[in-house]
DNA sequence: TAGATTGTTAATCGATTAACAATC
DNA sequence: TAGATTGTTAATCGATTAACAATC
């Protein structure tokens, strides 16, 4: 492993990366629409943002504008995928395919920001020698096995809550540098591994929050 | 103390709200583990926060804490379960009962919270007139009925996103007051209905920024 | 050139953190 | 009482917004 220590590029808040990956997806929208240019006013009205903002945001990488006209859609879209990194393909392992992996596996917003699940784990023995859409599942024994064959580098966890950090901790073992967590689990990482984690009910809770406040 | 007559509710910050329910999971399972009392130093150790911070949250709804002791655990996850709105059963409408839609209906955190999906809808005719989990299924055109009828308040969208926003206005039109989505779509909805966007595939692209970060 | 819009600096706002008197 | 920890105020930090010279 690459040792981490000196340079530190200087830090990018995360919700200007956040916003970055929702520019993205307007530009290519824009883009279908046959649009050419677009202003910072124009992209902020959609997302009830500041126009500045916009500007400050895309400031952190460059200067991608023209003073007087705005932004090319086209030229927008294709830096901003390239500092998201979504200018390739993506291999992903999808570990756990029950329900929510199933789910996911069919969920058409991943494919088409570039990322490919390329294998999937499970170990249930129905499921495992058999494959899905040409993808091949595997038991999650060969996970160390297939993640560096296929040079992945991404995984989603989809897998109950009870075997997500021994799923996590093999995954990280094999050289997975990024792990987005499905399961309603608190996984513990290596500082080098980025984790995010999707808590599917936390917001629920924060509605009902609003919907209790409006009957006190 | 604020006099009645000048009295106005702060602005709760949406965060404020967001660690509020977090720290409850956090008492429930403090709870079970027969912890009697806790700190609010304690308590921000377990999520990378400031202790200030908790105390914070906490004061904006009153004063939990007792001076040379901290929180009895009980005592406070009772009180935030009533901010929270989670002191009660909540009936939930699942909308979609694809791959997705079953994935939800079986998630376990929801139901853990006091959310009850007491009505599903999919306008698959192999699905409607069944049931699962002796949970009714209903085809799409009884939903103003059986919303209704359950005095059912808060629906979860997960339905393709072409569907969305006709079922999003059909969910208005019969009074729900809140909506989960997971449909990638932008739906519009009227200023006194709470949406609430779970997007599945963006902080993918966040964590792809970092990886495509490290190798540029 | 005149109008439009950028990139950037300075001002503002809000959220986090430090500090500490109150008090169990 | 002595030690611990709250609730709250004041200081700090960071993010958002306003403003405007630069310039297409």
């Amino acid at each position: 492993m690459a040792s981490r220590s000196g340079y530190r590029p200087p830090k990018i808040p995360e919700m200007t990366v956040h916003r970055l990956s929702v520019y993205t997806r307007c530009l290519l929208q824009l883009e279908e629409d046959g649009v050419k240019t677009v202003s910072s006013q124009e992209l902020a009205e959609r997302f009830d943002l500041n126009s500045a903002q916009v500007r400050k945001d895309l400031a952190y990488f460059g200067e991608f504008g023209v003073r007087g006209i705005g932004y090319y859609v086209s030229g927008l879209k294709a830096e901003l995928q390239k500092i998201l990194g979504l200018d390739r393909e993506w291999p992903v392992a999808l570990v756990g395919f029950g329900n929510l992996g199933s789910a996911l596996f069919h969920y058409r917003g991943f494919s088409r920001q570039g990322f490919r699940i390329v294998a999937v784990f499970d170990d249930d023995p129905g499921k495992a020698t058999r494959e899905v859409d040409s993808v091949p599942i595997f038991p999650s024994r060969d996970l160390a096995r297939e993640v560096r064959a296929r040079g992945i580098q991404i995984a989603i966890l989809a897998v109950p809550p009870e075997a997500a950090q021994t799923v996590t901790d093999r995954l990280v073992a094999a050289g997975i540098r990024a792990l987005l967590n499905f399961a309603p689990a608190r996984l513990r990482v290596p500082r080098d591994v980025r984790l995010k984690n999707v808590d599917l009910s936390i917001e629920l809770e924060t509605l009902s929050f609003y919907l209790a406040k409006g009957s006190r």
